[in-house]
DNA sequence: TTGTAAAATTGGAACGTTCCAAATAAGACT
DNA sequence: AGTCTTATTTGGAACGTTCCAATTTTACAA
């Protein structure tokens, strides 16, 4: 039962070819005639033969693996799942596998990840990072030429391509719509505070906070771990405020969830007493009740691009870093109480 | 800058040994002097060397390539990302890699990334498969002695190894307590007939009905798409019925919140007025609200098992197959109104 | 026929590692 | 000093593919 690999000198030997002509028929070159390809390749299928990449790359120089790395820091939030399931559309559709691991945010783990990858010879790599990632973990793999895009998150000096969300004017859009909703003592929940996405959205808060004649106060910045959890612990303390907000814009849509249901354990109904915006748009937003409204930011459509972007540079062979931003769209639903606003207008 | 790539020839030249020595301190053989170890490992630090784990894998007849192929049908269902966590976690600390790739429930799709992953030489392969899949999709891997886990959901005529959810206790458990809280007409909501997974769940169900001597009718079963917008339908062919049920099992915890989701549309309070039971106990059905009462399943240690069950086999080299039931139990929340029924007693 | 260009095929060598059998070094004991 | 173990090291020869240069076959015109 146990029987040899299937090599292509025993597809030569049963077709009466060299293993050079099966070579060839194999890579669809154009230098062999129809009759004999037929014949290697009828020939293929009977033995049950399997390629064996492997081989192949040892001998092409380990330029093309046909493996992309994708390496996220937590597959279990919904949006990094939706972002690997992008990049794995596009990635496989070009005839490449992809090689995904979870970091679950331990930097120490994303470097043993990244080295198991390059010992088995990726040609590019997609990286959401963990919290803390540097631009020195980076460096091996531009030092050895290959490409890599960062997702979601910056990497602090690291000269790589990157695709990020407008962090900015998502929270822009978020507060101003508030504002023309005639609030004006509005509050910022959630995230971490030493990273970069996390500035990028308090900078678009205040900015629109001083653009939009709202009440400017650093008090009404919250964080706290962006999670649903978080996301009812910042709530619960944004509430016992003296001088109470009357609307929040979460640094993601779990810690609007959060929120909806810290208002909830304090007799507030969200979308009617209290105005509520999340950012990213999971799948569960539109279903939530209330509906969530949020900033749009399509992970699987960044994934897709991420993944373009680094085909792109692998085909190319040079890697010349380029930064997309991603834009956003602020989609009203009912958490802010829009509606309401309107009915009563 | 680009420089060649460094072997265990380069090394060797470099620390003054030859190349079978160097090979030896790669792979910790204890055959080598502690001095000399230090030596190359010194080396290979200086020279930025990288393991060709492709090269290795040619010469050692395959079978230990430290890849496993990871195939789940949905990933953008989180408990299949959670799955894939778990499998990572325990694949990870193994010294392995993941390959994971997702199907969207296409069967070609699917045969596409398993015949992509037997090329790249993976040493075993977890599958949870697509709908549709049939033993004659695996046959090629067993016959090729790749060990072969299937989770969550069986393949029928497949003569590999699995681990499957109870799924006919979970059932029968959450019927039970509906019973015992009072209920008579309880429907089934959910999931599509021709999948094994649904026949044990109904199976199950219609255990439970006439062992508590619930109301036994086939119209109570109403099959959808294991989805939010599923369960919403569902929900509302079932209260449209004449003899309305006063409760609800659903094939899964999505089609659960779309249930509740419709029940509200008909301002009908999930929880209060009609019970509300879940089965995957996902992230959110603790957190919703109501707070779902779930059968929970623990995917990520389904994925553990899973993962540990491989590599059993493939350590074993013989790949005896068997069956894991992986237990679940009922968690009761809101939305089957048990606190409301206990308060009323 | 013969010459010639194009088309198709081919036998090594090479890729970077591990395996094997054999060689060498280092102690330990007569 | 010689012999026997034991510890350490070492050159090829694989593994299955692709590359290269060269060869054979075919097609076509003169």
């Amino acid at each position: 039962m146990t029987k040899d690999r299937v090599t292509v000198v025993d597809i030569a030997k049963v077709a009466g070819v060299s293993k050079s002509t099966v070579s060839l028929v194999l890579r669809g070159s154009p230098l062999v005639n129809e009759a004999t390809r037929a014949k290697v390749n009828a020939v293929m299928r009977d033995l049950g033969y399997v390629y064996n990449r492997g081989a192949a790359n040892l001998r092409q120089s380990g330029s093309n693996s046909k493996i992309i790395g994708v390496v996220v820091n937590d597959l279990t939030n919904s949006f990094f799942a939706e972002l690997a399931v992008g990049v794995d559309i596009v990635v496989q559709s070009a005839g490449f596998v992809q090689f995904l691991s979870n970091t679950s945010e331990s930097v120490d783990r994303q470097r043993e990840v990244i080295a198991s990858m390059r010992e088995h010879g990726i040609s590019g790599l997609i990286l959401s990072p963990a919290r803390g990632t540097e631009g020195a973990d980076l460096k091996p793999l531009v030092s050895a030429d290959i490409p890599v895009v960062v997702a979601v998150r910056n990497v602090p000096g690291a000269k790589v391509s990157s695709i990020c969300s407008d962090n900015r004017e998502g929270l822009f859009a978020a507060v101003r719509h508030l504002a023309s909703l005639g609030h004006r003592r509005i509050a910022f929940l959630g995230g971490f505070g030493d990273t970069a996405v996390f500035q990028e959205r308090v900078d678009g808060y205040r900015d629109a906070v001083s653009a939009c004649l709202v009440d400017q106060d650093d008090d009404l910045v919250f964080d706290a771990p962006p999670s649903r959890a978080g996301g009812a612990d910042a709530i619960g303390r944004a509430i016992s405020l003296v001088n109470k907000p009357t609307a929040a814009v979460c640094f993601n849509d779990a810690v609007a969830f959060g929120a909806c249901d810290g208002l909830r354990a304090n007799g507030i109904e969200p979308g009617k007493d209290f105005a509520v915006v999340g950012f990213d748009d999971v799948i569960e937003a539109k279903t939530a009740v209330p509906a969530l409204t949020t900033i749009s930011v399509d992970p699987q459509g960044m994934g897709r691009r991420a993944a373009q972007l680094l085909l792109k540079q692998i085909s190319a062979g040079k890697a010349e870093a380029e930064s997309i931003v991603s834009s956003v769209r602020l989609v009203v639903r009912e958490s802010c109480g829009a509606a309401l606003e309107r009915a009563e207008a």
